[in-house]
DNA sequence: AGATCAAATGATCTAGAGGTCAAGAAAAAG
DNA sequence: CTTTTTCTTGACCTCTAGATCATTTGATCT
């Protein structure tokens, strides 16, 4: 599991991203994504110093997107969060765990790691934006404000490796 | 990664395992596994009452696998000690996901929990000590006490799904 | 019984994630 | 210049995992 911060920062960044260039403020987002707003408004500064998000004060103001919604991955808010996922731990915490000294769940977690990660990296805020228009017009049957999607062209389908539930 | 408490539990019932039916005091798992003693003496004692080990006081005492270790998985230590990897939750955090209404990440998340579930139940403590009889065979070159396996039979081989590192 | 060994138990500490609150400071509008 | 809006900042709170320590309880040996 990702960090509840990173959660938030996720669905943060795929919401600003779904409203279409125009800065969002802290405060509807906290109340869209049901997130407690201090705490998200600390975590939409942190990412603002990291580069993701450009925040805007005063009347006319609120958060947007730094770089187009296409090129931030799930990891870019992994890594600008220091998720634990992040680091390679040991799956069963073992002082001494590498591909010489492995433990015996090594190989399976290596391998499982690098999934995620290829995961993070290719899913993009552009996919939860899509994700979340999708969302809202199944919710308001299509009558609900701007939903142009200046950034994310039509990435709708996901990066899925098959193998079911 | 499970939680640090899991992996105390497995490195610990790995030794035990590995030491031959012979009852083994927690501070020597615990100096053996370079775990914080009083620490392991509580997890030894939860998973005591949770069925998994059988506790001995005084001269001659410490502890036993209360079942083959080819019997217990690293999923029943998981659930044992309430490892978050039990509950099934949104990688992403999002309040409602589910089949019906699903996350951007759902399907790629069910499946590689499912992968870990897998693993977690084939893999068992016997396992574990099997990884830790040959690590101290490696470091003492041949040479370290009885290593008899009675609850192990011979499974050195680990059930791993390919696709390396 | 008395000494000794080893687990059981309960109090306590620490660090970090998550969360709240209030005052401050920048930007825009009047 | 003043007010309003909105993010910024720092202090504080709560809860949990991890960890420590001292004391108690139970088992064994002499």
């Amino acid at each position: 599991m990702l960090s509840q911060g990173v959660g938030y920062a996720i669905q943060a960044l795929g919401h600003i991203a779904a409203s279409g260039g125009k800065p969002v403020l802290v405060k509807e987002i906290a109340e869209a994504a049901d997130i407690p707003g201090p705490y998200l408004a600390k975590i939409v500064h942190a990412l603002a110093k990291r580069g993701l998000l450009i925040t805007q004060r005063g009347v006319g103001g609120g958060v947007t997107l730094a770089r187009p919604a296409t090129s931030i991955s799930l990891l870019d808010l992994c890594e600008a969060m220091d998720d634990p996922v992040i680091q390679p731990k040991c799956m069963l915490g073992t002082a001494v765990c590498s591909d010489e000294r492995a433990c015996p769940a090594h190989k399976f977690w290596t391998s499982h790691r690098n999934r995620i990660l290829d995961f993070l990296k290719q899913t993009l805020v552009a996919d939860v934006a899509a994700f979340e228009t999708k969302r809202r017009w199944r919710i308001s049957g299509a009558a609900s404000g701007s939903i142009d999607q200046n950034t994310s062209p039509a990435p709708v389908q996901l990066p899925i490796i098959p193998g079911g539930m």
